[in-house]
RNA sequence: GGGCAAGUAGCCACGUGGCCAACGGCAACAGACUGUAAAUCUGUCCUCUUCGGAGUUCGGUGGUUCGAAUCCAUCCUUGCCCA
């Protein structure tokens, strides 16, 4: 299989210009993908073309992972309906640092490898690019009409927000970055979310007025659930790359409570397992869908792939603990098990408060596991509040320390899947 | 610079003097059912609350009125047309 039919076969091909396939089997092929600085971490989405990059490396090819440090600062009108806000230069560099930090992780950065990947910020040259030469070098080169005509552009100049010349000009500045890649670092690819294929075309365009020489392109469809959601998303929000936002626990949760149909498509994306691997696997599943093998190895390579081998560890050992038995008597958890649950938030409260006996809705709301007595009491009054895997069906219930587990923890549960470990302070 | 429209909760969007914390939809959270799924049904969904209420909202500011998201003035932002 060549790269091109196994990111077919995984769903990772939207659309493709004409002659790639032929490029990255003549040669080294150098590809690049940009990201976006828009935080200091990058998050699940971005997943995807990390992913590719990393397919393209083992198969010998060289990555370039271009940072949007200047482009970031101008905010890609694609797949947006209004314009953005700019983001200040410091918070962009804190941004580029830590996608940085994360990039190094996936891909091999070993300069004594012929190709070996490399990171490029596009704030490097635009930082020094006169305006004047900008408009002479690559302006020029491309009409309005033809800037018009991408989708992007089209949506907000037919839509009733508009679009500032700044976003308009996103794209020549996208362009403009393959065009000097392809020049000076023989750049000959560029990859990316299929809502970029308007602007890496331009970039193709532009190089083939300028130069003459052919710049080719392919884009990865964007990943959505099947029910139409958003992907990327949990109760907690984004779910993020960064151990810090989001703990190896939660991400591991993440692609566990993945749908049957979603499991399906995204194995085959998110992780390098062989297709007869995941043939394998899909096939047990189907035959007993409620053991969820295919949500499981999913979540387990993914983890792995993110997180490491000892973190998805963790992540299985806290997920057993919690789920594993959810009838179980909740005593069976010893101290330690409680104490070493990764992932599970854990606050502290005075242990006085308790022994003296607090309502359960203050209790609720003052260890900071419901952000106001309002929030705590609708949860209970809607059933969705358990203390130590019993469900709390009285508001006025009060706790004391005959709940205390150890002599020292309560276990609290937000629904069904969200936990909280409180333990009793001096 | 002139003319005409529009700006409502995370998003979309009713409302056009009191019955408005504001119909409806999406998203989100929870419950039931399940497999820690999907689909479905139910509840919640501005903030706080002693669950009786209280407080802040409808681009900004001033005004009219007993009373304004709704009327007036002005400013800001956006779109369309003209110059």
């Amino acid at each position: 299989m060549t790269l091109i039919e196994e990111l077919k076969w995984r769903g990772m091909l939207q659309d493709i210009m004409p002659g790639t396939e032929e490029q990255l089997n003549k040669e080294m092929t150098t590809a690049y993908i940009g990201f976006d600085p828009t935080a200091d971490s990058l998050h699940i989405g971005s997943l995807v073309p990390i992913l590719l990059l990393v397919h393209l490396q083992r198969r010998g090819h060289k990555p370039l992972a271009l940072i949007g440090g200047a482009t970031g600062m101008i905010g890609d009108p694609t797949g947006k309906s209004e314009e953005r806000n700019m983001l200040g230069a410091e918070q962009l560099a804190v941004n580029v640092a830590g996608i940085k930090k994360q990039l190094e992780k996936h891909l091999n950065f070993d300069p004594a490898l012929p190709n070996s990947a490399e990171m490029v910020n596009n704030y490097d040259w635009f930082k020094n690019i006169l305006f004047i030469d900008f408009l002479r070098d690559a302006g020029k080169h491309i009409t309005v009409n033809y800037m018009m005509a991408k989708d992007s552009v089209k949506k907000r100049i037919e839509g009733d927000t508009g679009i500032s010349y700044t976003e308009f000009a996103y794209q020549l500045m996208q362009g403009y970055d393959y065009y000097l890649l392809y020049t000076n670092k023989h750049c000959k690819l560029q990859m990316g979310g299929s809502d970029q294929w308007g602007n890496i075309t331009t970039g193709s365009e532009l190089i083939r007025r300028k130069t003459g020489g052919e710049a080719f392109a392919f884009t990865c469809p964007l990943i959505k659930k099947a029910d139409g959601g958003k992907f990327g998303k949990s109760e907690k929000g984004n779910i993020w790359l960064n151990a810090e936002r989001t703990s190896p626990y939660q991400f591991y949760q993440f692609w566990l409570n993945a749908s049957d149909e979603d499991a399906e498509r995204w194995i085959k994306i998110f992780t390098f397992l062989s297709p007869d691997e995941i043939n394998q696997l899909s096939e047990q599943h189907h035959q007993h869908p409620s053991a969820r093998i295919l949500q499981k190895s999913l979540a387990r390579e993914v983890t792995i792939f993110v997180h490491g081998e000892e973190q998805f560890r963790k992540a299985v050992e806290t997920t057993e603990k919690l789920f594993a038995q959810t009838n179980a008597p909740v005593e069976q958890l010893s101290a330690d098990d409680l104490e070493n649950m990764e992932g599970v938030v854990k606050f502290d409260y005075p242990l006085n408060k308790i022994s003296g006996g607090v309502d359960i809705v203050s209790f609720l709301a003052e260890t900071g596991s419901f952000s106001s007595k309002g929030e705590a009491r609708k949860m209970i009054q809607n059933g969705g509040v358990s203390i130590n895997r019993e469900k709390v069906d009285n508001i006025t219930k009060e706790i004391n320390s005959t709940l205390l587990l150890h002599n020292k923890y309560i276990l609290i549960q937000k629904g069904r899947k969200n936990y909280y470990l409180v333990t009793a302070c001096e």
